[in-house]
DNA sequence: GACGTATATTCCTGTAGAGGTATAAATGGG
DNA sequence: CCCATTTATACCTCTACAGGAATATACGTC
């Protein structure tokens, strides 16, 4: 269970890491699951996973499972302090270059990450096969 | 010598600890010197020390010697980063029960502190026997 | 039930940084 | 020059956490 509402400085400790602030940029343009994150960022399986671990146990993320992935999103409901902190980043993070290439290669797998968005959006009956390659 | 611009993870990382949040909601409001920050944070000496070294060498505020003090402020210049966190700073705090404490207690040393403000701004004939006490 | 894929967890090691004590350095006053 | 005051630094210990390897768990397919 994850917990609710993240203070001030838990979101400062979730964002001083330029992983976990990477995952959060992609995050806040689409629900992914940790293939596509790890791909996207070039992480290990376990970096990708530690770090979703430790943004979710401090409620910066949700996750929910869809068959064999989970699904990672920002909270619908975000906190007034983490809602400041998106709104700065959308307004930072466009000019710097390393979080703009993730987002290059965030479009250039819309199609492969595209199905997330749909299942993850309220479709119980939702199936798929295979997600990558 | 100071760095000039923090980039967004040292801003972060800057942030992510109370003590250090605390000092630069107090220094939004007034430059002060360690001992007054000491006071009104109830830090030890190496504490108070210790952090503002920290966020000085991020370049998240700056320092000036006046007689026997150490005066610290924000930068009057801050990176576009630092100015969009000190405006979230602003709207956060304000509710949170230990910085409104804080700011209480800032206002009743003002007469204490007051001096420091004049002598930081720009009064090289500026003389202060003794500071509190 | 065996297997493949996706994800989480456990164990290890290394490092950053917080807190404390002691000490050093800078400044001013006598 | 000696001393008090203010601030910084060096050294130590402890904890959080990042990164990696190995393993466990969950789910779907056959």
């Amino acid at each position: 269970m994850a917990k609710r509402s993240p203070n001030l400085i838990e979101v400062y400790n979730c964002l001083c890491d330029e992983t976990r602030l990477r995952i959060v940029q992609l995050l806040s343009k689409s629900p992914l699951c940790v293939c596509h994150l790890q791909e996207i960022l070039g992480l290990t399986q376990v970096s990708a996973s530690k770090h979703l671990a430790y943004l979710r146990g401090r409620g910066l993320v949700e996750a929910t499972r869809h068959e064999q992935w989970m699904i990672y999103s920002l909270p619908l409901r975000p906190s007034r302090e983490l809602d400041w902190q998106l709104k700065c980043l959308q307004d930072c993070l466009t000019t710097h270059p390393v979080f703009r290439n993730d987002l290059r290669k965030l479009k250039s797998r819309q199609a492969d990450c595209g199905w997330v968005a749909e299942a993850v959006a309220g479709r119980p009956d939702f199936r798929r096969s295979s997600p990558k390659r």
